[in-house]
DNA sequence: TCACCTTAGTGTACGCAGTACACTATCGAT
DNA sequence: ATCGATAGTGTACTGCGTACACTAAGGTGA
């Protein structure tokens, strides 16, 4: 079977740029290619859009396909049009990133897992078509989303530390922050919600653990409050 | 003749949000459509990505033939690709923002002319498809953007006064900002050329003429100075 | 059990930038 | 000469970002 159109169109595919974060850094999840073009060069995950799906709904199943998980933070980044980004024919691609929480799920192991692996974003491989430009793209948004978002929460554990919810921002933003002011700043916008637990099995003093508030955070920026890191 | 796939393909469009500034607001540019679907609604400006131009290409393609300017600031805004948003087939389409200075430029007496009409922002018809969502997103970047890059006097003459600045300002902002505040910011950001001119054919005291200077800016900016409005 | 190691947790002082606010200067028109 | 309209100018206050160092707590292991 096949589909006839009047004019030729472009294919048209998604590419996630999947972030996760783990005590090493910030990493990002590729794909060895197995098929030409770029066979054996790491890639995004991504596909075609399927006829029946929006554009949103194909990046949510390609991440889903390659990480076993749903209900994810995923947004769209830029669509990607130039004439020879894929060898073979003219392909438009859309790029979205992902944020993951890799602490409280267990990535399901993929039936292609021999082929994922998560590279840290200081140290990427040479990448397959112009993915290097949507990851660079992709951490762009990041960093600079972190900052008047609360985002950044979507790669922690539910519950975390200040110290855990620090470290991430100054992986995020590759660079140190001041733990008195970075601690004043997070509390005084008020959108943690103070757990009466601490953290368990540490060498050390225990950190008491927080949550961020979905609610609180939007009354306190309603109330004129500027989320800014 | 015709072009067959293996896999249906969604059609690729871009559509374009043009912002110009009059004196009684920020107008955006429309088009009369003459074919169903929508027919005799107001719709963006667009049309089909061709197969052998870039998307930004074809955005710029569009805007030239709407306009029939050339070097005109253009972005991509964000790609909208729900299963109905077109009733006749699947169609992706990709949106993007222009800033047109109405100033200095004479724009042509486009072949359908009467077909097109600049329409105040905040008075806007009812519009074909989704491009009601298009604009929405289109101003909120512009609201968001010329807080922070210096894309504003896209919508300028290329000289102009303080006040005709914080007009401009004012009007894509939708608030009133403080004269002497809003002078004493622009100025110590250092990126405006004070020229030896000022107005004429005013019936009141003539203001000086100001020119944005690119490389103050790049300077500026690059000592650590923060554009910001 | 006690000394040590490691991380948690806390307050103050300074400087700069945002903000609020009102009068004089200039020019053309009548 | 007066009027009307817009240009152009300075100061004081407040709040936020920033720089900076010590004590508290709890597990480890000699």
């Amino acid at each position: 079977m096949s589909f006839s159109y009047q004019f030729p169109r472009p294919a048209l595919t998604v590419d996630c740029v999947i972030f996760g974060l783990d005590n090493e850094g910030l990493m990002v999840l590729l794909i060895k290619r197995g098929l030409d073009p770029f066979r054996g060069r790491w890639a995004l995950p991504g596909g075609f859009v399927h006829i029946d799906e929006t554009v949103d709904e194909a990046a949510r199943r390609e991440l889903r396909e390659e990480t076993g998980l749903q209900r994810v933070f995923l947004e769209q980044l830029y669509t990607l049009g130039d004439l020879d980004r894929d060898p073979r024919e003219r392909v438009v691609t859309i790029g979205y990133y992902a944020l993951i929480n890799l602490h409280d799920h267990r990535l399901k192991a993929a039936s292609d897992a021999a082929n994922a692996a998560w590279f840290d974003i200081v140290d990427l491989p040479r990448l397959a078509f112009d993915h290097d430009a949507i990851i660079e793209m992709a951490l762009k948004r990041l960093k600079s989303k972190v900052r008047y978002c609360p985002i950044g929460f979507e790669l922690l554990p539910r519950k975390f530390t200040l110290s855990q919810l620090q470290r991430m921002y100054e992986t995020v933003l590759a660079r140190p922050l001041d733990k008195r002011n970075f601690r004043k700043k997070v509390l005084q916008l008020d959108m943690l919600e103070e757990l009466d637990e601490v953290e368990q099995d540490v060498a050390h003093r225990a950190a008491r653990l927080y949550r961020f508030n979905e609610a609180k955070y939007v009354k306190a920026t309603e109330q004129g409050f500027n989320f800014e890191i």
